[in-house]
Parts: C-alpha cells; sequence; structure tokens
DNA sequence: TGTACATCAGTGAACGCGCGTTCACTGATGTAC
DNA sequence: TGTACATCAGTGAACGCGCGTTCACTGATGTAC
C-alpha cells in the first residue's frame, strides 16, 4: 500500500497516446476536407497508423468521440476566454486588444473552432446539442461579466442575454472569415478593424437603451 | 416552323418532375439526419422510388445536385427579402413586423434554411464557397438598403458593409433558433421580441457612431 | 530476485452490406414526311 | 391519318470497393507473493 499507485503505467500512455492521435487524425481529416459526419471509423485509424479494431478499444463508437472532441474543443475556447477575462481592463484600446487577441488564438486553434463551427448545425443530433448547450451557456458566462460594467448594472438578465447573443454571433462571424481565409497578415488586420467596429457599434447604443424604453 | 415548338413535351415535363423530386428528396434526409456529405446517392433515389442509375439522368453526380441546392435555397430568401423591401415603411413598428415575418417565412422553408446553415460550414468546399458568395452578396445588398436611410447617408460603403453583416449575423443567429426549437408559438414570440432588440440596439449606436469618430 | 498470472492495447482475418458507377436494355413520346 | 425513326427517362444486372463490426490472437507490461 506504501507503494505508488501506477498500475499499468506504461501501458496507460500508450493507450492515452492512441487516443489523442485518433481525435487529432479525425481534426486533421476534417481539415482537409469532411464534415465530421462524412468521416469513416477506418479512415481515422488509417490515418493515425494502427489497425481499424484498435478504435474500439478508446472510443465505443464514432458518436462518442465526436463528443470528446465537443468537451475538447470548449475547453481550448474556455481558456481564451479565462486569459482575456484577466487582462481586459477597461479602456480606450480594450475591445481592439480584445479583438486581436481573439483573432490570433482562433488562427492557432483552427482545427478546434472548425469542429464547433462546422458541427453547431452539423449532421449529428447529439453532438449538435451538445454545442448548442455549450454556446448557451457561454452566453450566460459573457452576460454576468457583462453586468459588472457600471452602464449595464441596471439592465435585466434578459436583455445582457440579449446583448451577450449578439456579441457571440458577431464573433462567430469573425470566426466564419478567420477560417474560411487560410491568408494571415493583412486579412486579418482588416477582419480585426471590422469586429472592432461592430462591437464598438453595439456598446455605442448600450447608453441609449433604457432612455428609449421597450 | 409555324408549329408549336413544344418538343419531348412529356418527355421533358416527367424530367422535370423527377428531378426535383430528388431534390426535394435529399432536404428531406437532411432534415431527418444527415448532413449533405453524409447522404448517399442510392438513399436519395431510394427516397425518391427510383432506380440509381436514373439519378445521372439528371445530375452529373452529388456535387452539382448540391450546387442546385444552393441555388434554389437563395431563391426561396431572395423572394422574401423581395417581400421585405417592398412592404418595408420606415416608422414605429419597422423592425417588429419586419423580425416576424422573418421568423415565419423561416418556419415556412426550414428546410431551404437548414440546408444553407448547415453548409455554409459544411463538409463539401465546391457547396460552402458558393454559400458565402451568395451571403457577401446579399451583405451589399443590405449594405445599399441601409444606405438609403437619412442617418446612413453620409457613411462609408465599408461602414454600411459592417453594419449589414452585423445583421446578417444576428439573423443567422435567429436561424439557428428557429431551426433548433421545432414548436412553434409561444417559442417564436420570444425569439421574435429577443431578434427585435437586437436589431434596435445596433441601430440605436448608429446616430452616434460619427460623433466618436473611428 | 524470480516466477506465475492478469491486464489490455494493438493485431489480422473474416463477415455481410451499401456504396458509386458501368452497361446494354426498354418503352413511352415526339418528329418527319 | 399512318408509319418509320429519334429521343431520352427510367431499368436492372453487375462490378469492385471501403465500410463497421466480430472474433480469437499476441505480446508487452504490471502485480502478487
Amino acid at each position: 500500500m506504501g507503494r505508488p499507485q501506477k498500475t499499468h503505467r506504461a501501458s496507460k500512455d500508450r493507450s492515452l497516446n492512441t487516443r489523442q492521435a485518433l481525435r487529432e487524425a479525425a481534426l486533421e481529416l476534417m481539415d482537409r476536407d469532411n464534415s465530421f459526419d462524412g468521416l469513416s471509423l477506418r479512415e481515422i485509424t488509417r490515418e493515425v497508423g494502427v489497425v481499424p479494431t484498435t478504435f474500439y478499444r478508446h472510443f465505443s463508437d464514432m458518436e462518442s468521440l465526436g463528443l470528446e472532441l465537443v468537451a475538447e474543443s470548449f475547453r481550448t475556447l474556455r481558456e481564451l476566454l479565462k486569459v482575456a477575462r484577466q487582462t481586459a481592463v477597461p479602456g480606450e484600446k480594450m475591445i481592439r486588444r480584445s479583438v486581436e487577441t481573439f483573432v490570433t488564438y482562433v488562427r492557432a486553434h483552427r482545427r478546434h473552432f472548425q469542429f464547433l463551427a462546422r458541427e453547431r448545425f452539423g449532421g449529428v443530433a447529439a453532438i449538435r446539442e451538445e454545442i448548442r448547450t455549450e454556446v448557451r451557456l457561454l452566453q450566460s458566462e459573457l452576460a454576468t461579466d457583462l453586468g459588472r460594467f457600471p452602464v449595464l448594472k441596471t439592465w435585466s438578465t434578459e436583455d445582457l442575454n440579449m446583448v451577450s447573443g449578439l456579441m457571440i454571433n458577431a464573433m462567430i462571424g469573425i470566426v466564419e472569415q478567420v477560417l474560411s481565409s487560410r491568408r494571415r497578415g493583412q486579412d486579418d488586420d482588416e477582419l480585426i478593424m471590422i469586429a472592432e467596429k461592430q462591437l464598438r457599434l453595439i456598446i455605442l447604443g448600450v447608453p441609449q437603451w433604457r432612455s428609449q424604453g421597450d
């Protein structure tokens, strides 16, 4: 009992590597052409360099691999938001810097973002629903964050959700554009500028809101 | 030569019907579960009740059927916009009524909108690109429309595009929500209310824009 | 330290199946004269 | 009006292929004692 509990250590390491390799192969193949729905189990194992039956050592079927990719992709996205929350200090350049960080991050993790974008409306119901649940969660988290800003302190939860929904839709639009142009540099500069303007336009409307009633 | 030019009339009628039936079967099957990428040619002909080879009498391959569905779906969308343009009289209730029309129309043509939403990020590159081209076109048309409003007369083309992009992203978000809830009635009322608020928030920001410079 | 046993990721053959595509055909309809 | 010919949507058999899944296996590693 005093001995280290590293049961099947090496065996588990190998297992973890293959498991991860299967996930990565799926993302890679989806980046090359397919939707998740169009991927085959054999295609994925071929990419990894293992025999098809090995797949079943790690996942019961394709859907369970897909759900794991959803979780993995949202972990990536949440890391971005965590950093954004810590570094975002309200001020002149806050929006600009947030958008820059966002675009750079999407480029750096394009396969995760592409997976989410593609499967949000995609062909596998369980995956689609999981993604939607997570997006809704994200939206209310953003709403909570927004509620801390002085101008928004008096807003109802519903209205805060409405604004955060608008912002998230704008951001999804940005993701689409980042994903559809493979080039970096100049393309991104323009994208960043547009996204910044869109967010600023939304924010300009905010102080006018209540005075107009609803 | 004086005779009516109805060459192969009945033959062509039959052909048109089957062609249309193939398109509709594809939409129906996509509504049931799959992404376009996951559909098979045989599945579609089975649904129509013809032999697989008949498919080739009408389309060279699946991709060409897909591209025809893109065209068909955008024809549907453009009809909505045409009506919207003719009936939209600026005023108190304009936004509300536009959003109501929009949601009702999306419900009535859910399979077309679902196809576009799904394949916009989908697995077939040619289809994805065709959809993006059309969306971009739509965006600049809306920008032109917006430019006719007094408040926006002095805006640059780039900024008008920025606003229309924001609005289109908000509308795509609405489409997603309409598609993901099969119920009508109360759900839609709430959706309509949120969409109306989002558009109104964007519009509230507009008069503030220039005074802030950029 | 040495040995017998348990675990389990990865193997490789085999299965039945639905797939896309080819081919020569059929038969209804339209056209020419 | 009648007949010979052209067109062409739909047929049905056949092909080779990649698919998901099963099964009994191997062999590396860890555990018990």
